[in-house]
DNA sequence: CTTGACCTTGAACCATGCTGCAAGGTTTAC
DNA sequence: GTAAACCTTGCAGCATGGTTCAAGGTCAAG
């Protein structure tokens, strides 16, 4: 298989998987005589992991964590679970900013709505936003 | 007031004022004999004003625009209630990403409070986050 | 035998909001 | 008079996950 059929498999780009492969994420490919990659099934399995990882709001960094524990020759489980549990306390805190930030655009749409712009000076930038 | 002056007053630092004047955030400031950079009252509200609508999920490139239309010579009220707007759609949909993505983590963690390390093969890189 | 689609490498580029550095000039305090 | 603390400029670098480019080699179809 070629890195265009692995990329292709994956719906990802074959610079994609070059890209893996030099972050670690990606053993180095077998070359066939002429130089291409070659690669099997067990390829197409490793990138989805990695697809599946990104999909659990992992970092490429942390993937190759993971690969890398388990390249040592062991389980990643505990690793991988502290990495979720983590993640999910990062994930809370970046939701509790975000439902500020919202109640904030809230305000400030509301704010906006009873506010004429005939009334907003030359002196300040937007009255919707000033002080 | 100089650059740093403005700068503490705001709690930035002075690169920070240089580089929001190279983004056309601040107007090019006057100059004393010297060379240095020359502020009154006014820059201290602008840099305010940078700052909330920094909090309010506003890009610099957004609030340079905002900027740009009150420099024009026109009432930026519309614009701004615009980019609030499309940030509130952005907020929202980003919340419901995170809120998808803590279900995820939820369950990846309930499944590897239940799963046994020693049955995670070295044919797969972890069985928490298997297919 | 040429055209097009694939493959190779290394390096630069994208956005974002700064920060740091080098190499100098100025001002202030002692 | 000298050392510290400021100011100037321009350019490089950070993290993130790729994408794009340049300049070439390889392969299959017609």
């Amino acid at each position: 298989m070629k890195i265009g059929e692995l990329a292709g498999a994956c719906s990802v780009s074959s610079q994609t998987i070059r890209y893996y492969e030099r972050r670690g994420l990606l053993a180095l490919a077998k070359r066939d005589p002429n130089g291409y990659r070659s690669y099997d099934e067990r390829a197409i399995e490793r990138v989805r992991f990695i697809q599946r990882a990104q999909a659990s709001g992992l970092t490429l960094a942390e993937i190759a964590g993971i690969i890398q524990v388990r390249a040592d020759g062991s389980a990643p489980c505990a690793h991988v679970d502290g990495l979720l549990r983590s993640k999910l306390t990062e994930v809370d805190s970046r939701l509790r900013e975000l439902r500020e930030l919202r109640c904030e655009l809230i305000e400030l749409l509301e704010r906006s709505a009873t506010l004429d712009p005939a009334d907003c000076g030359t002196d300040e930038i937007c009255h919707i936003l000033s002080a």
